[in-house]
DNA sequence: GTGTCTCTCCTTTTT
DNA sequence: GGAGAGACAC
C-alpha cells in the first residue's frame, strides 16, 4: 500500500467500525436509553445527518448535495430501525436505481448490522423488487408462473414483426423508436387504454397507440413482460386488488428510496401506493444530480413530495465532506446557471486544494496523450490508477483513451460499456438455455434456430410461424408438428428435427445434471462452440472466453432457471473489480462515485453540452446536461482536469469545435487554465480570441502557429466566430445573464448558433459545387500537405504526403 | 439459403 | 468508421 496521494480532511467520517452480529435486544435497549453512549452507527454523523438517521415516523425528504453523506444515511437510518427494533429486517423496503447501488447498500448494511442483512429480501431496485411481487400475484394480473423478462433485443424483435404484419415501412418508422415510444408511455405509468390518442397518432400515421396494444397482447401471448411492465403491472395489480395492497402495507414498516430525483412517473406512482401503508416513507434525492430526464425520470417527484405527503419533513444536507474548496466552488458555481432548482448551498471546511483546471488539447488524439501522461505522472507520484476516472460524455469517446492506455500498458477499466450480457454470444448463448428452461420461448427460439448456420433460412421460419399461430401452439411445438408433416424438404425436415429432439434430450438431462453441466453440453453439442472455434476473425477467441465466463458466473445460483432470472434484472458483471487501474465510464454512469482526481475530457459545444439535448429538450436539456457537468465536477475528492479539444473526428471526419459554455460559467478564482504539454498543443481558440478576453489561456492565442491563423480565415471558422462573438458580446458568464435569450427559440433557431459542431454546419450549408478540383494541392491544418484526389460536394479525399489518404471537409484546407 | 457487396444512417445516457 | 439492411450472384 502506498500512502494516500491526498490528505483526508478531518471532517471525513472514519470508516464505520462493523457490529458484531447478535446482542439485538441490548443493543435496542442501549439505543433507546437517553443516557447510553451513542450506538456505533450513530458517531460522526453531523447534526442534519443525525436528525435524518433519527426522524423515523412520518414522511421524510432528505435533499442531500453531492458528498454530502447521502448512503451513509440511509445506511444509518436501516441499522437505526433495526436497533431500536422498530421493524424486523423484512419489513423495511429499500429501493435504489441501479444493482450496483443495491449492492452498494446491502454490503454497507451489512457492515452495520451484520448478519441481520440476510433477512432483508426488499432492498433492491425497483425492477427487481417489482419482479418479486409480481411474481407472487402473476395470476392476478394474466401471467403464467415462469413468465420472462424480455430484454431489449427481444423487445425490438417482436416489434419488428408487428411492424411488418401491419405492412409499415420500418425505414421510415424503425422498431427501436416504437420501442422507446413505448417506454416513455410506460415510464409515464400509461397503459395502452391511458394513451392520449393525439400522442398514440404520433407514431407511424395514427397507429401507434394501436400498435402499443398489440405489443401488449403479444407480451401476454408469449406470457412475458417487458422492463417497464414490471412496475406498471404492478400498479395495476395493486390498484385492482386491495387486499393484496393491504397486506404490503401490513408487510412494509419502513419504505426507504434512493436517488428520488431519478423516478419516473411510474416508479413514483407504484411508491406513492406502497407508502400510503406506514407512512414512514424516507426518500433521499439532489435535484442537481437529475441526469435522467431523457428516459422520464421526473424531478417534479421531488417538488412534490410535500404535497403528496402532508406533514412532511423536509432536512437538507449541505456539508459536503468530498471536494477541495474549488472543486466545490467551481461545481457550485456551474450550477447556479441553472434556473429549475430547489437551490442548495454546499460548503465545506476542508482546504482550497487545487485549483480545477480547463486545458485544450489540439484534438482528440492528443487530449488523450496528454491526460495519459498526466496518469502516468500521477502514478509515479504514487497515487493509486483506482483513483483515478475518465468521465466522458460519450462512449465513443472512451475509444481514443483506451487506445492509448493500451500503448502506454496503463491498466484501465471500462464501467458500463458493452456489457456482458449484451454481446451477441452471450445472447444465443442464453437464448439456448431459454429454450431448454421453457420451450415456449418463441423470442429465444427464434434467435437460435439457425445459429449457428443449418440451413434454416427465412422462409423454413414463417412456414413455423405459420402452424404455431394457425395451431396456437409456441414455435417449438409447430415445429416439431411440421417435422411429423410432408410440408418440409428432406433435409431442413431431418435438421429441424434434430434440433426439436436435442431440445427434448437437454431438457431431459436437465433433470439430473447440474445446470453448468448442462450449459456445457447444450453449446457443444449445438454446434456453438464449433462454430467460434471455426470463426478466424479477430474476435472469436475473446467470444469464446466470454463464453467460458458466462458458464461460470453461472455457478453460484441454485439451477438454470434462478440464474436466467437473475441476468433478466442484473445486466452487469462486477468482475475485474479491486485491481489498480484508470476508471474510464460515462458522467452518467459516475454517479454516487467518487474517486481522488477525475479527468473531465470533450468540454465542447455539441457533445457536452450534446447536441441532441439541446435540440430535443431546448433548455431543459441544456439544465440537465448542466447538472451532469455538475456531477462530473463533484465526483473529485482533490483534482478535477478538465480538457477540450479543438478538433474531433465525428463519423470519420475531422471537425473543428468551440469550447463548451460550461467552461465560460466555471468561476476564474478557481480555476486555472493550463497549457497542454504534448504535442502542437491547443494552436488557436475560439475562447478568448475575439471573445470577450477573458482570462484564460492569454498568452496562448498572441502566438498561434502561423499556418493555424491563416487557416482561421476559412468561412466555416469565421462563422463561428461571428456568432460566438455576437452571443457572448463580451459577457464571461454564459447565457443565464440573457433571460428570454436564444435558448428560449425554438430548435430550429438553436441550429446555426454556437452548439453546432463547426463541421456539420459547414457541411450543412454548402450546397454549391467544390471550387477545388482533383489534382490541386492544399494543406491541411492536421495533415499537412496533399493531393486531392476525389470531390463529393464539400467533402474531398485528399492524398496527403505523411498522413495518407484522408477524407477532409473542404472547409478545413487551402489551396497552395 | 448463403455469402458478399454497397448503401445509408447513425452515434447519449440505462433498469 | 461501423453496423445493419437491401441487392445480387451463386
Amino acid at each position: 500500500m502506498t500512502s494516500p496521494p491526498y490528505p483526508r480532511r478531518p471532517e471525513a467520517a472514519p470508516e464505520l467500525p462493523g457490529l458484531k452480529p447478535g446482542g439485538i435486544a441490548a443493543r435496542a435497549r442501549a439505543a433507546m436509553t437517553p443516557s447510553a453512549p451513542d450506538a456505533a452507527y450513530l458517531t460522526g454523523l453531523n447534526p442534519e445527518q443525525r436528525e435524518a438517521v433519527e426522524t423515523l415516523d412520518g414522511p421524510l425528504l432528505v435533499l442531500a448535495g453531492a458528498g454530502t453523506g447521502k448512503t451513509r444515511v440511509l445506511t444509518a437510518r436501516v441499522a437505526h430501525i433495526l436497533a431500536t427494533g422498530r421493524a424486523f429486517p423484512s419489513q423495511i423496503l429499500v429501493v435504489t436505481f441501479t444493482n450496483k447501488a443495491a449492492r452498494e447498500m446491502k454490503e454497507r448494511i451489512h457492515a452495520m448490522v451484520g448478519d441481520q442483512i440476510e433477512g432483508m429480501p426488499w432492498l433492491g431496485t425497483f425492477h427487481s423488487i417489482g419482479v418479486r411481487i409480481l411474481r407472487r400475484h402473476h395470476e392476478l394480473v394474466g401471467l403464467k408462473s415462469g413468465f420472462t423478462i424480455l430484454d431489449t433485443d427481444d423487445q425490438i424483435r417482436l416489434l419488428k414483426q408487428l411492424l411488418a404484419a401491419e405492412n409499415i415501412d420500418e425505414k421510415r418508422w424503425p422498431a427501436r423508436l416504437l420501442a422507446s415510444t413505448i417506454d416513455g408511455w410506460k415510464n409515464r405509468g400509461l397503459s395502452p387504454k391511458d394513451v392520449p390518442p393525439g400522442e398514440g397518432a404520433v407514431f407511424a400515421n395514427g397507429k401507434g397507440g394501436m400498435l402499443y396494444a398489440a405489443y401488449q397482447a403479444r407480451l401476454k401471448a408469449l406470457n412475458a413482460v417487458d422492463f417497464g411492465d414490471l412496475l406498471l403491472e404492478g400498479i395495476r395489480l395493486f390498484r385492482e386488488n386491495p387486499d393484496v395492497l393491504a397486506e404490503y402495507h401490513r408487510r412494509f414498516k419502513y419504505l426507504l428510496v434512493d436517488e428520488y430525483q431519478d423516478t419516473n412517473v411510474a416508479q413514483y406512482l407504484w411508491l406513492r401506493l406502497l407508502a400510503q401503508g406506514s407512512k414512514n416513507v424516507c426518500c433521499v434525492g439532489d435535484d442537481d444530480q437529475s441526469i435522467y430526464g431523457w428516459r422520464g425520470a421526473e424531478v417534479d417527484n421531488i417538488l412534490r413530495f410535500e404535497s403528496d405527503f402532508p406533514g412532511a419533513k423536509v432536512i437538507r444536507l449541505e456539508r459536503n465532506y468530498r471536494s477541495t474548496g474549488h472543486i466545490l466552488a467551481s461545481a457550485a458555481h456551474l450550477i447556479a446557471h441553472n434556473e429549475g432548482r430547489l437551490g442548495k448551498t454546499l460548503f465545506s471546511e476542508g482546504e482550497e486544494g487545487e485549483h480545477v483546471t480547463v486545458t485544450g488539447a489540439w484534438d482528440s488524439g492528443e487530449e488523450a496523450r496528454a491526460v495519459g501522461e498526466e496518469i502516468e505522472a500521477l502514478q509515479r507520484a504514487g497515487h493509486k490508477l483506482s483513483e483515478i476516472a475518465i468521465l466522458v460524455r460519450a462512449s465513443f469517446q472512451m475509444r481514443e483513451f483506451e487506445d492509448r492506455f493500451v500503448t502506454l500498458g496503463l491498466p484501465y477499466r471500462v464501467i458500463g460499456g458493452p456489457r456482458f450480457y449484451e454481446r451477441a454470444e452471450i445472447r444465443d448463448a442464453l437464448a439456448y438455455l431459454r429454450c431448454v428452461n421453457s420451450p415456449a420461448d418463441d423470442l429465444a427460439f427464434e434467435r437460435i434456430v439457425n445459429v449457428p448456420k443449418r440451413g434454416i433460412g427465412d422462409a423454413t421460419v414463417k412456414q413455423v410461424h405459420d402452424v404455431a399461430r394457425a395451431a396456437g401452439v409456441p414455435l417449438q411445438e409447430a415445429a416439431r408438428v411440421l417435422t411429423q408433416s410432408e410440408e418440409l424438404k428432406p433435409k431442413v425436415r431431418a435438421t429441424m428435427r434434430g434440433l426439436i429432439e436435442a431440445f427434448d434430450r437437454w431438457r431431459e438431462q436437465s433433470r439430473t445434471l447440474s445446470h453448468t453441466e448442462l450449459a456445457e453440453i447444450v453449446l457443444d453439442e449445438s454446434g456453438y462452440t464449433e462454430m467460434w472455434q471455426k470463426d478466424r476473425s479477430a474476435e472469436a477467441a475473446g467470444r469464446l472466453e466470454n463464453l467460458k465466463e458466462l458458464v461460470r458466473s453461472m455457478e453460484p445460483f441454485e439451477n438454470l432457471a434462478g440464474f436466467l432470472e437473475h441476468i433478466s434484472l442484473v445486466m452487469d458483471t462486477d468482475n475485474g473489480a479491486g485491481e489498480d487501474a484508470v476508471q474510464v465510464m460515462t458522467l452518467h454512469s459516475a454517479k454516487g462515485l467518487e474517486f481522488d482526481t477525475v479527468f473531465l475530457p470533450g468540454w465542447e459545444e455539441g457533445l457536452f453540452p450534446h447536441q441532441r439535448a439541446l435540440d430535443e429538450q431546448g433548455k431543459a436539456g441544456l439544465e440537465e446536461e448542466r447538472r451532469l457537468a455538475y456531477v462530473g465536477i463533484t465526483r473529485a475528492r482533490a483534482s478535477a482536469r478538465i480538457w477540450f479539444a479543438s478538433n474531433r473526428r465525428i463519423h470519420g471526419m475531422w471537425n473543428s469545435t468551440v469550447p463548451s459554455r460550461f467552461l465560460d460559467e466555471l468561476p476564474d478564482a478557481h480555476v486555472r487554465v493550463e497549457e497542454s504539454r504534448g504535442g502542437v498543443g491547443w494552436g488557436g481558440s475560439a475562447y478568448g480570441g475575439g471573445y470577450g478576453g477573458g482570462s484564460y489561456g492569454q498568452s496562448r492565442f498572441d502566438r498561434a502557429e502561423p499556418f493555424a491563423a491563416s487557416s482561421y480565415s476559412t468561412p466555416g471558422w469565421q462563422r463561428a466566430q461571428g456568432q460566438r462573438s455576437r452571443e457572448g458580446g463580451g459577457s464571461r458568464s454564459g447565457f443565464s445573464e440573457r433571460p428570454g435569450g436564444r435558448f428560449d427559440a425554438g430548435a430550429a433557431g438553436r441550429r446555426g448558433g454556437p452548439t453546432v459542431i463547426e463541421g456539420t454546419l459547414v457541411a450543412s450549408s454548402t450546397g454549391a459545387p467544390s471550387t477545388f478540383r482533383t489534382g490541386e494541392r492544399v494543406f491541411h491544418i492536421k495533415f499537412g500537405y496533399g493531393e486531392i484526389t476525389g470531390i463529393d460536394g464539400n467533402k474531398l479525399t485528399v492524398q496527403f504526403d505523411k498522413a495518407g489518404e484522408k477524407r477532409v471537409l473542404e472547409a478545413f484546407v487551402e489551396r497552395v
